[in-house]
Parts: structure tokens; sequence; C-alpha cells
RNA sequence: GCGCCCGUAGCUCAACGGAUAGAGCAACCGGUUUCUACCCGGUCGGUUGGGGGUUCGAUUCCCUCCGGGCGCACCA
């Protein structure tokens, strides 16, 4: 029996008690799973809730609701609890069938229609082609991987999407850093420093030393475009070995050939925020609770990188999202204001079309020091360097446990511990150990999906939190997903993966040497393909590998 | 000065406004006659930074103070 039913059940009886005349107005019915197994399989609130309009005590309320639960289908005791909730204990038998539907949906258990028919763009990272990928574009390489996944799991249609910045003063100076490595030369002051430029200096030369024979316009030019062209080629190989996936790589540059930056000022004007103050173009963002006005085209002619934005954004717009996520970094959450402002005077509602989420920042120590410098880039660690000390599963694992609006502090030595103090390994070592006893089961010719399953059989206490825990599934995916918040999918997993491990502590599974073939073993069965399905499923989500042995 | 985020056990962190605030680590004590002990159980540990308010109920929402991080460009 699932949530949905019993949730169908409860609405049933509120219902009742409206026709009735015993509640004046129907009220939501909220149904969690107790902190404490003792309280039951489910709990609800209604009767706190709906007491006040109905003029009556909590505890009177609750016990009617409860005589209309006992004796439901798939009800096996219900009960008056504390200030007035409702507990909820299910059969043996509806409480199991649970194993089956798992079973039967396989892969797609765990998706559901929570936000079908919304379109999402999910842009993070997005950093400038200058360099690798550091520090601070790790934890969005993780998470925000891990929200497109959970968002498209919740029936959304969504679309990651890295915006590259390769534009600007900014990539001038990468191609002189480059150029002046290649003629051995030092690199410029506010130059790119990292040895890295060094190696791309010298794999130019290689492939290209006729670029020395070049003007020094021309020569500029045709370094900054090779090295850009490594550059970014070597970000994605990274994010690839991250597992990192994006839809779409958009290229800052496209804004302006398309004509996009046209397009949005067009748009702009029409609704009427722009304005033209001291020899520059404005938009009034202040309209939307920004702090000051913008400029969107300077005194000089030039457009700002706010223009671009703003053109960005419009870009996504006319594409056909509903929504653009963006995923910035702590350092940049000055910028939320003003971006949810142009959706307001594109005339969007910056309430729905656009949404900012701000992650803070990781702080990384090894062994309890401090870890700041990278050996390559000359700055702040890098992602490449990250995997190669801890690993892909580790790193993001680790780094989608936790709220994005958590600063955190991890320390590397722990994290790549291969031992249960680490979540990550303890989550696959469950997913490990099932599978073992399935092959197991194999081996002596024990087909679960032959022969009856009988749920009924399934009494034991633990098996019953098994149960509970594998159903709650569907639900952790699209609250993580609604609340833009992946980390509980992580959260839960533990969780899952302890049931299992408790379960297994107390429950034999295959059959011993000397004992024959019974339906218990057939069931124990069953609930462990099922667990093993919806681990497999949620590291799925997170991008993590399930493996089949440890 | 203005704005955003954070403050929970010794440490790293959880907890759609719900019942006795939970995990892991650290410290101590236990558990395996056969499926993976990378497992399971127990003990110790708290004024949820302080103070008000909202309500049946607040770690959660509001106000205020304290403490920490970050940001306040015709930069990119």
């Amino acid at each position: 029996m699932a949530v949905e039913d019993i949730r169908a059940l409860l609405e049933g009886i509120v219902g009742q008690l409206v026709t009735e005349g015993v509640l004046p107005r129907p009220v939501d019915v909220a149904l969690e799973r107790p902190k404490s197994r003792e309280h039951g399989d489910y709990a609800t609130n209604v009767a706190l809730v709906a007491a006040k309009s109905a003029g009556k005590n909590p505890r009177d309320l609750a016990a009617e609701i409860v005589a209309r639960l006992e004796g439901s289908s798939g009800v096996a005791e219900a009960s008056v609890a504390g200030p007035g909730f409702v507990n909820i204990r299910l059969s043996a038998a509806s409480q199991g069938e649970i194993a089956r539907t798992v079973v039967t949906a396989g892969a797609a258990f765990g998706r559901s229609n929570a936000l079908s028919g919304q379109s999402f763009n999910v842009e993070f990272i997005s950093a400038n082609p200058t360099g690798p990928l550091h520090l601070g574009h790790t934890r969005w390489a993780a998470v925000g991987d891990a929200l497109a996944r959970v968002l498209a799991a919740a029936g959304a249609d969504v679309t990651s999407e890295f915006y590259i910045n390769d534009r600007g003063v900014q990539m001038d100076k990468f191609g002189e850093s480059v150029m002046a490595a290649s003629h051995g030369e030092a690199v410029p002051e506010d130059g790119y420093h990292g040895a890295y430029i060094l190696d791309l200096a010298a794999r130019i030369n290689r492939e290209h030393p006729e670029f020395h024979t070049l003007g020094k316009e021309e020569q500029l030019i045709a370094f900054r475009e090779a090295a850009y062209a490594l550059q970014l080629q070597q970000q994605q190989d990274v994010l690839a070995i991250f597992r990192t996936h994006f839809d779409v790589w958009y290229s800052e540059r496209k804004l302006y050939d398309t004509g996009a930056v046209d397009r949005a000022l067009d748009r702009l004007r029409e609704q009427g925020h722009l304005y033209e103050s001291e020899g520059a173009l404005w938009l009034r963002t202040t309209t939307f609770d920004d702090d000051k006005d913008r400029v969107l085209i300077k005194e000089n002619g030039e457009n700002t990188y706010f223009a671009a934005d703003t053109a960005y954004y419009l870009d996504k717009r006319f594409r056909g999202f509903d929504t653009a996520i963006y995923l910035l970094g702590a350092d940049h959450h000055g910028y939320v204001n003003r971006l949810r402002a142009v959706a307001g005077c594109a005339g969007d509602d910056p309430n729905i079309n656009i949404e900012v989420l701000i992650g803070q920042l990781v702080k990384i120590t090894r062994g309890g020091e401090e870890v700041k410098l990278s050996k390559r880039a000359g700055t702040i660690v890098t992602l490449e360097e990250l995997v190669e000390e801890v690993g892909v599963d580790a790193a993001r694992y680790t780094l989608t446990r936790y709220p994005v609006d958590t600063p955190l502090t991890l320390d590397l030595v722990d994290i790549a511990r291969k031992a249960n103090d680490n979540p990550v390994f303890y989550v696959q070592y469950a997913h490990a150990r099932i599978k073992s006893v399935l092959r197991n089961a194999q081996d002596i010719g024990l087909d679960w999906r032959e022969g009856t399953f009988h749920p009924e059989i399934l009494a034991e206490p633990l098996e019953n939190e098994l149960l509970g825990q594998i159903e709650l599934f569907p639900r952790v995916v699209a609250t993580a997903a609604e609340l833009r918040e992946p980390h509980r999918v992580a959260r839960y997993l533990e969780e899952l993966a302890n049931a299992y491990h408790r379960f297994y502590d107390a429950c034999r599974v295959l059959p011993r040497s000397d004992e024959q073939v019974a339906d218990i073993h057939l069931a124990r069965l069953w609930v462990c393909a099922a667990a093993v399905q919806v681990l497999a499923n949620g590291l799925e989500l997170l991008g993590v590998s399930a493996p089949e042995r440890m």
C-alpha cells in the first residue's frame, strides 16, 4: 500500500466528515513517516490542524478518524497519540507489496510527474575558458548535475547549460600570457601565471610553429584562439570524467553573433525600462528591488558584461524555458537582485521565471590543515586534483550530501577513507552487499522471480522498516526536485543503507546449507531486489557508481 | 553604512512548522557456528548563539542584539 493510497483514504474520510458537518471545510492531509517506529508506519496531523475550525478537541477528532480508518483494507492498526496525531500501521501484506512494485518498475522507480509540464534551464559553473576548473566550481559541478538529474526524475523538462565567458579582456590577457610564454618571455603582470600556461604554450608551439611568423596582432589572435580551444577542451574532459553532463555549451560570443543582445534591448525598450543618462544606456532595475540602476551600454559605446547577462537570460526565455535556474557561488550573491530585476524588466515574473541558488564556499583541508595552492593552476585546488586525490565517487557524493547554503569544510583524508565513517562507501557497500547475496542465490539455483511471492509473511520489524524506507523513495526524489535540494537523496540513501544493514543483521536471507528453501527466503530475496534497485536508482541521481562488489 | 548567507553535541553536519532535536567521527563497552564485520547494538555527549514575538506546537516563521563568512563598478 503506497502513501498515495493512504492519503486517498484519509482524504476520503475528511470528505465524509465535511459532508456530515463535523468539519466546516476540507483540510490538507499531511502524511509523514514518524521518526519513532513505535508510532507506526505513517502518521497524520489532520486532527490537530482541523480541530480549531471544527471547534473540537484534537484528540476527540482524531478518535473519529481512527474509527473510520480501522477496518480499511491494508490498515492493520490506527490509534490516537500525543496531542492528537493519528498513527497508522499497515498490514504486512500491503507493506510487502512495495517490493513487487519496485522490482516491476525497475530503473523507473522513483520517477514521478511531480514537475511534469515544467521546463527548466539549469546553468552552472560557467567559468572563463582561461584556466582549469577549481574548487569554486567543484561544488556546482556535483550539485548542479545532480539537480538536473533530480528535476528530470520528477518529470520536468531539463536542459543543463554551461555559459562560456569567451569574450572580453580576460580572454585577451589569456592570449597574451600564452603568447609571451611561447616566446620564452615573462607573462605580463596582470596575466595568467599558472604552470598550465607554459604547457599550453609548449603544445601550441609544437602544433603551430607557423604562428611565430605572423604579425603581432594576428599572432595574438592565433594564440588566444588556439589556447581557448585547448583550455575549453580540458575543462570539458575533466567534467566528463567527473560525470557532469551539459546539454548545451553556450558561447558568450554567440549572443552577439546571433543578435541576441540587440533582441534583448528591443524587448526591454518595449517594456519601457531603458533610459539614457550621462551618455550611457541604463536599465531601470530599481523598479524591481535592485539597489541601483545598471548600465547596459557604456559611455564609450561598449556593452557591459551585464548586457550580455541580460541578453542571455532573455535568450533562454526565447528558447522556451519556463524557468531559468542559476547556480552561483556566494561571492556572486550580489548579482541576485539585478538578475531577478532583469526578469521583471523583461515583463517576466521574477518569482517564477528565474531562480538563483547561492552556494556557500567550500574549504578544503588535508589532515586538518588548510589546502590552498594548486600545483598546476597556481591558485586554488583544481577539480582535476581533487578527483585524482579522492576519486569521482567520493568527491561527488561528499559534495552533494550537504545543503548548498551550508559553508563546507572538507578534509581530503576523510573523504578518501574507505571505511564506514565515510557515507559514500557505506551506501555503496550496501549495494555491493545485496548484489553479493543475489549472486549467491543464483549460484544455489534460487530464482526469486519464479515461484510465488508471499508479502504477508514479511512480519519482522526490521523487514517492515526496510520496506517502509524503500517506499519513501519517490516522495524523496520529488521533494528534492521541488525544493532544489538534491542532498535529500543522499541523506535518504544513507538511511536506506542503514535500514538494509540492520535487516541483514537480523534476518537471514538465503537458506543455510541444511535448510530447505522456504517462502520466507524467496520473500526476503524480493526485498533485497527492491532495496538494491532503489540504491542503484538513487546513486544514479547523484552520479555516483553502484558497484557490484567491493 | 546597506544587503545576502550562516550560528545545532568536543569535530563535520542533518532535521516539508510536529511527538523524547538526530547521524557520523572522536571516547568507552559489546555482538559474527555458514548470505560481504567496509556490518550491527549500547554508553557518554545539547540552554539549537542571547532575548522577545506569532500558535495547539518553533532549530524552522517575524523582530532585535551578539558572533562569523561574503558582496555592495560605465570590472570581467
